[in-house]
DNA sequence: ACCTGAACACCGTTCAAGT
DNA sequence: ACCTGAACACCGTTCAAGT
């Protein structure tokens, strides 16, 4: 009976957002509300980024997070911050110490790890994927990546064109596949089902390779993942045509 | 006097929304509806696509689109055909008639008409790339696409797959692009002085590679055409390594 | 048959008022 | 010093009312 009274230790979850809102009353700070902003963007935490439900996770005010943060883009890019070092993090453990010489294992991981870091937050890759904060850790990891490339046989400046080219590849197309998975799920049927309608209904005679391929194309509609493998290969079989074509032309003036 | 009572015919510019408005309360039609969104969807429209702004622009009442479409996503669907079509006739009249040998060619002219397109109206970009609407002409296209791998030396499931990369790349990296030029320029500008700041401040002997560079990178911040381009051709390198490998393959088989 | 205008449930943001 | 709550200018969308 006394338990009934006090909501605070009310054990049978009717309560359960008064709960936590008591609970995290507390703990506003940057870091609570990074962490619950972060909460939000993953699929399981609604996928959605909004002040109101912002302050609902936190148990305040919508507004009080302007206690910490000027505007939303603010908090955005200190989301994206935490997100990219996650990213760096993630290859890092996934790679030995120091430059290796294995150059394509090095970008491949990278470019993966940073992917799997932002499709965590598809909310957050929408907002955030062509924004840059210039943080320290992504410095570091900047020069060890165009010293990997340079090492291979590129000259400083093409090593570093290929860096440029192969982030704005990976963020880009993060990017791409966020936004369509941010769409509500009836809108991504729609899509799904006029590929499907068309691809099965395709005269043989009019379209005889496109009839011949659709099986493939119709499983790649569903698999961004490995449209992005193929198209980070073929990416990176270009830069090694561009490494061997950056070593003979050292060979013919030396 | 009376002019002044006639505010249709007033000369004076004050009531020019009314008399456009005027002007066009005839003509509330599907193509004219649709004529008005590209527009607003173009950086010289404002770059914004809204009910109330279309309605504005119409001189109506912003909810008298519904009256031709369900919603908005309709909406944006009908005017991603027209944009893909745009592209997909660009790309025609730069090429020559029927597939040439030239896949190099015309990959990147295909790739570069559509970017162009959809960057003529970046708002229009960034809700709709990611979408498929699997229109009639887009076909033929792909038809077309395959056609020209194939008949470089691909296998015709090959071909496919590096289409479907294609045409990914190319949209995603246009998203992007379109994501970042959308937001308002306050907000690039801050972006923008981030990298710069960091790139002139960057200790020579901690990150030697990166200085030696940060030149030919802060010239690419600007320039997410060269980016494009950059990124086009070594991914088209990476083809020309595949289609060699095919090559190859068919030969020591036979 | 088509359009208008009030209404609703959301956004981000500001600001005076509370503690 | 930090939070609340009303308010504002926007979104997309619905629906009863007009013509």
């Amino acid at each position: 009976m006394v338990a009934r009274v006090e909501k605070d230790v009310e054990p049978d979850g009717q309560t359960d957002e008064a709960q936590q809102a008591a609970k995290r009353r507390v703990a506003l700070t940057r870091e609570s509300i990074l962490e619950a902003a972060l909460r939000l963007c993953s699929p399981e935490g609604g996928g959605q980024l909004t002040f109101s439900r912002l302050g609902k996770e936190l148990g305040a005010d919508p507004t009080a997070v302007y206690r910490h943060f000027r505007d939303k883009d603010e908090l955005v890019l200190a989301l994206t911050d935490l997100t990219i070092q996650e990213g760096i993090d993630l290859a890092r453990a996934a790679l030995p110490d120091g430059p290796s010489d294995d150059w394509r294992a090095w970008l491949t991981v990278t470019s993966e790890s940073v992917r799997a870091s932002y499709l965590a937050r598809p909310a957050l890759a929408v907002l955030a994927a062509a924004r840059t904060t210039a943080s320290p850790a992504e410095t570091h990891s900047v020069e060890l990546l165009i010293s990997v490339l340079h090492r291979a046989g590129l000259g400083v400046v093409e090593a570093a064109e290929c860096y440029r080219s192969l982030l704005d590849l990976t963020l880009a197309m993060t990017q791409y596949t966020a936004a369509f998975s941010s769409l509500d799920p009836a809108t991504q049927a729609k899509d799904e089902a006029a590929w499907a309608v068309k691809y099965a209904t395709l005269p043989e005679e009019e379209f005889p390779l496109l009839h011949r391929s659709a099986p493939r194309l119709t499983e790649l509609f569903r698999d961004d993942a490995e449209v992005f493998r193929m198209t980070l290969a073929t990416f990176l079989d270009g830069v090694a045509a561009r490494i061997e074509r950056a070593r003979q032309q050292r060979g013919a003036s030396a």
